[in-house]
DNA sequence: AAGTGATTTAATCATTTGTTTAATATTCCC
DNA sequence: GGGAATATTAAACAAATGATTAAATCACTT
């Protein structure tokens, strides 16, 4: 494999170090030095902590809305392929990346400007199809509750993973277990709430 | 009503600023300026930023708990008051302070040493008493889940609720409504979840 | 090999930031 | 009312921090 450029050493190490503190308690020097490389590469590549910032933060939303608007949003998926499509899609990508949920977030609470930003052009949602196909099928719960419960059933977990670990709910060994157990679960749980 | 200590301005004026933007991004001299104290008043009282941030954490993990736990534990109370006590607990409490849990998930993921700190001897769930409710109903859901889902239905629209809003599954003006009307629903949909 | 532009480095700058100090003001108690 | 404890202030300090500079090195073309 390719060894990597000065360029995607320093995103790389922005994204782990963003990801797990947030943008104001990660410094420069430490981005840096996680990446392996001078500190002033990071302003010759990116001009600012925050262009940097900006850049991993789009990155981490589009994978976060990427597990979920494609599919939301295809009238070919029928509403019970979508609901199992997601729970895989973020159950999969959540273990894989523990903190995004929380990162994004939390950022979008602290720091709405910067969505502004970067969400504009950007339709997230795409209720209409999802009205649509609950119609069809009869189910009299709203878009916006339907897209939310399932979100919150999926999400939730990994947001408040410190919380349920630390408290004994899960042990933090069988987190991954008990979020993989919910996948499956999830789905029945949806069209029990929509029944 | 009596004016305020100064202990107490600056008490309100680090929960306001920590809770909207953490504790790194939130400056001592910002928390002055806010209580409309003088800088060095705040090290007089709390003896460092670190150790006002621990008071304030404290405070706001305590409300977010004392929501749910003391419900939860009560064996004297059945399973669907409990359901229904806890939704309308949290509805209300995050409708007035809407960036709690999102504050209290972010910094405990960030910053988990300080948490084993103020969680020590602080017992967090009492899951013995679900366990006991649920066998009884014959609900097969497990506790951990049975837990989880109603925090996730209840609270997961507070902490998701810029992305939310902005990409206009809820407006903004009616989001207010929305979380008042899952209140209700919560209830229903977590005895159907269980049935 | 020389020249050219891109990349990297060490050093430095200007602010910001958490904290402390020492002096002044206020409150409390006898 | 005087003196001791408490509270408040302005100023300063030292370290941290984001950014910049100018020189050095590297890669590539001719």
């Amino acid at each position: 494999m390719e060894p990597l450029t000065t360029e995607q050493k320093i995103i790389e190490a922005a994204s782990k170090l963003f990801s797990r503190k947030g943008f104001a308690a990660t410094k420069t020097r430490e981005i840096a030095e996680e990446a392996g490389i001078n500190l002033a590469l990071l302003n010759y590549y990116f001009g600012s902590k925050e262009n940097l910032f900006k850049g991993v933060v789009k990155e981490k939303l589009r994978m976060l809305l990427e597990a979920m608007i494609p599919i939301l949003s295809d009238a070919k998926v029928p509403l019970d392929q979508k609901i199992a499509t997601i729970a895989r899609n973020y159950t999969k990508l959540l273990l894989e990346n523990e903190e995004l949920p929380i990162f994004i977030l939390n950022e979008w609470s602290v720091n709405k400007e910067l969505f502004v930003d970067i969400t504009r052009n950007a339709r997230l949602f795409t209720m209409p199809v999802i009205q649509e196909q609950l119609k069809e099928k009869g189910i009299t719960t709203n878009t916006a509750d339907f897209i939310v419960n399932i979100l919150g059933l999926v999400m939730f977990p990994f947001v408040a993973k410190p919380m349920i670990t630390s408290s004994g709910l899960v042990k933090e060994e069988e987190f991954a277990d008990f979020v993989k157990r919910r996948e499956g679960n999830i789905v029945e749980w949806i069209n029990k709430i929509n029944a």
